[in-house]
DNA sequence: AACAACACCGAAACCGGTTTCGAAATGATT
DNA sequence: AATCATTTCGAAACCGGTTTCGGTGTTGTT
């Protein structure tokens, strides 16, 4: 009988000090009673249940999260690891995505444990962790890779999850993404649209789908528009400024370099138009830059930068929309949604100093 | 007897199913053992130990981590609410600092739960409902108020917290905190050893404590040089870049405006920089600006922006630091800690175009 | 008035660990 | 060989809830 024995050192003042068998005992129930009348069983006769309502309000009565959950076998917790940031981080995506990772979460009784991942360590090692020691119900991943080792390991585990970016296995997890091959489209088009027939191309890393697939829409692009691919003018970048920078300068010194530049991110944006000063380039007159990301600084540079953004708040809510749809029926068969980024035209392209063709509405 | 009951859906092949009944049985030991064994408890012999110790490797037994804390009332878990967001995010900060108190967190085997602020609701809200339902040991704070009705709540309630940013009452509270008033006495005099006389101070929010002491220290410069204080020239701003726009326009259309601007961040510095620019004013040439956050993306307009910067890895480790100490002994006295700002000197400020007056080394 | 149906609540098992206490087995002492 | 200290482990309480099951007391039916 430890569930009514006084507590020893039971003091009212404090907010979160009553326990379950308090109440009961104050009331002369079973906690097992004044459990159900709280969480609304239907056994429990109206005037019972309002006594126990007003005596658990009165003495702010609030259940002790880590008792329930065991009791009722799950965390409500989802996890999200941070993967490793670069040195010198330009964007803002990590916490906007996480406020509203965390604001969705909420708004279904989920918290959100944040941890990050030590660089020397497996990629799937915070994963396993969470996992084994049962302190997630699913998680939350992005920045996907192509083969990714922590979708593998979650899929070969059964355990729930959502991406943020599509991976090799799309087919068997549900995805969220931007669709930045759509995206990479438009920005080419734009800058076909403007007189460009050069257009430079600055990559993300090759790990990550998301870089791959915006590559591949710039491509069909010029596909698309019978220009001509020239491999000199697809530079891999990393996502960094300073990637940008080599990339910038591997472009701008060739015998004919390009009137304009694609950047995988604004990052790389940005170290590209500061090569272009460097070298000489007037933006957007003899350069057009053009970036992803939408970083809201990239509005206050000169020339403010141009770029493809689109909504971390939807994102961050629709998935844990799917999330949460899969931890209710984690049978149900596997969903993704594609969201489309917008082309934010700032003013850092512009058409070509001289424009060397005049654009070809039909290539044949 | 439950605990010694075979699991019907027993599998082995999936980690994390193993419990510690299970064990127990297979070794024909009680769990009451099996825990103490794991535990390094003084009272198990070498031989036993060993046993218990393969048998957990072997099966991978992880201990659920929601019973062991129920049993232990602890919760292992550090809360940290997200302020509400500017709709325009201004730097990294966020994002760098959340990775590096988990990073530091998980070396103590403490998770970090990340929460949102609703900005609908009462500031102290979610610390309130943390703290009812037990869901964290303790709180890490940033972005503190000068009356903080954060810091106000918990104090009242006796429960642990940190914050990175002094308050009214830091003398009641552990704090890390940056001192923002020596760097901006540092700016300031490196501005007026430059020459200026004449220095315009883009402020922050009223009710962020650093954002006074930043100005605290721009005028404790100026009056320790003997430069009058021209209440004009303080401008309020709001750490945006279009806070920074309007107050430089406001300090740039005067009759004589000033020849240097110190912003109470970057934000608002990248805005006074698009702002000088449109008003015809050259950086650094006819206006210097400084700034204050470090943000990488500084580093890669034109001209670079000058600023002050510091470790957002080390405030993460010594704000857990402390707050591990508060932990481990509630009663310590209170303890805190000032790191400082460096100035960064990348392009964006120089002496003025034409010196107005000798600087005088000493005033008198 | 007898009996079934129902509303309502108590008792107890349960979630998966930790920790205290005492008893049995072992070893040391005289 | 009897006594005492030590080592080692089992038993059971405990953390704070949830949920199943069964037993009352009340109501309704004939």
């Amino acid at each position: 009988m430890n569930d009514v024995k006084a507590r020893p050192e039971m003091e009212w003042v404090k907010s979160g000090e009553v326990r379950i068998s308090d109440l009961a005992a104050e009331l002369g129930l079973t906690k097992g009673t004044v459990s159900r009348a709280l969480n609304g069983y239907e056994d429990i006769s109206k005037k019972t249940r309002k006594r126990v309502m007003e005596a658990a309000t009165k003495r702010g009565y609030v259940p002790t999260t880590q008792a329930r959950r065991l009791a009722m076998g799950l965390t409500e917790t989802i996890g999200l690891v941070l993967p490793p940031m670069p040195s010198q981080p330009v964007n803002t995506f990590v916490s906007e995505f996480i406020n509203s990772v965390s604001a969705a979460l909420h708004l279904h009784g989920y918290d959100l444990l944040v941890h990050s991942a030590n660089s020397e360590e497996s990629e799937v090692e915070p994963y396993r962790r969470l996992v084994q020691s049962r302190k997630v119900d699913g998680f939350i991943i992005f920045r996907t890779h192509e083969k990714d080792p922590r979708v593998n390991y979650l899929l070969n585990e059964g355990f729930p999850f959502v991406t943020h970016g599509r991976t090799a296995r799309m087919a068997e997890h549900d995805w969220f993404d931007i669709d930045g091959e759509k995206a990479f489209r438009d920005a080419t088009s734009h800058l076909i649209k403007l007189g460009h027939q050069r257009i430079g191309f600055v990559g993300g890393g090759r790990e990550f789908f998301s870089a791959q697939l915006r590559l591949k829409g710039f491509r069909a692009m010029l596909e698309e528009s019978c220009l001509e691919k020239v491999p000199s003018l697809e530079q891999p970048g990393d996502l960094t400024g300073q990637g940008g920078e080599i990339a910038a300068q591997n472009l701008l010194k060739q015998t004919r370099p390009p009137t304009a530049i694609l950047c995988a991110n604004d990052a790389s944006a940005l170290g590209v138009m500061k090569a272009a000063r460097e070298l000489g380039f007037k933006i957007p007159e003899e350069l057009s830059v053009i970036g992803y990301d939408g970083i809201a600084l990239g509005a206050y540079i000169d020339p403010p930068l141009t770029t493809l953004t689109f909504s971390i708040e939807e994102s961050g809510k629709e998935m844990v929309n799917l999330l949460m749809r899969r931890l209710k029926n984690p049978d149900l068969p596997v969903i993704s949604k594609l969201a489309s980024a917008i082309l934010k035209l700032r003013g850092s392209e512009g058409p070509p100093s001289s424009i060397q063709n005049k654009y070809m509405e039909n290539c044949l």
